[in-house]
DNA sequence: GTACCACTTAGAGCTAACTCTAAGTAAATT
DNA sequence: AATTTACTTAGAGTTAGCTCTAAGTGGTAC
């Protein structure tokens, strides 16, 4: 069993956002000793460990909340509890793709600005950053930092 | 040129957004007509599709504040704007790598989910999730719905 | 010329998710 | 026995990022 300054340690979360999602109603499975103080076991250590993974992919604690509860309410939520997960699953899938194209911008952004850093100015930078990979040139004659000859 | 309303349809801001980034100092290149109102050209365009690039990538709106101001100072910026870049870069490296790790336990979920729908119960069901692709295995004693057979 | 519409400002209100404070309790250490 | 420590609660405060309201202006359509 372990007290809610231990659970603080190995989740990485405070005691403060703890016993805040405890309030939620994010964990009704946590029980108390008799002096009314929270002990959790190890399993209500992988279902905080759920709560996280669920709330790090954009999951809103209300909606986390309503899974927690079927979670409660026994084998008859299964299908609904699937239907959550796939659909997380695939909100992921397109989150990375989001996460991606931004990537792909940044990583032009970097080449630019290497070009630029070069150069000495960006006036002797031309590329188009909505087509990845698109080369970008360096107008010698703009250059402020002349070209290092080989 | 652009009125507001046009870059927020462009932009899938609203004009309100759009407005407290003005008022942020996200927006300081944006001109105003005699009468006041904001005209936004092309460039001003590519530059709101980069602060959303960074804000949806994770950066805060005082630090793209601080890149703005930079971008406005000139070419003696360029190696800071530079790092800035490479910063961000990795930032989405880190950022992809943690949702892949959630990606594998929401697979994981999934999985686990099929297996208790198709055997009607959670108890029948059995696995690690700490462990991506293990073996989910369902005890046909504890079914609830018996197995198919053929 | 007047009605309408998109714009302007300052500033208030809202939401999610914490984060902290104050007052109090219970158990363990000195 | 007294102090320290980790906990308890209710509820207030904070932060980021919008989101909206109210009052007013300028240009276009009828």
């Amino acid at each position: 069993m372990y007290s809610i300054g231990q659970v603080a340690e190995k989740s990485g979360l405070s005691c403060y956002t703890l016993r805040y999602y405890d309030h939620e109603g994010l964990m009704p499975f946590v029980h108390r000793n008799k002096a009314g103080r929270r002990e959790f076991s190890e399993h209500d250590l992988d279902f905080i460990d759920l709560i996280t993974c669920l709330k790090a992919t954009g999951m809103q604690l209300r909606e986390i909340r309503k899974f927690v509860e079927m979670s409660m309410a026994g084998d008859e939520t299964l299908a609904d509890r699937l239907a959550i997960f796939k659909a997380q699953q695939e909100s992921v899938h397109d989150q990375m793709a989001q996460l991606q194209k931004h990537l792909d911008k940044l990583n032009f952004k970097v080449r630019y600005y290497e070009a630029a850093c070069e150069a000495g100015t960006e006036d002797a930078v031309s590329g188009n950053c909505e087509i990845p990979d698109a080369p970008i040139t360096i107008d010698d004659a703009k250059r402020v930092k002349p070209k290092k000859v080989g």
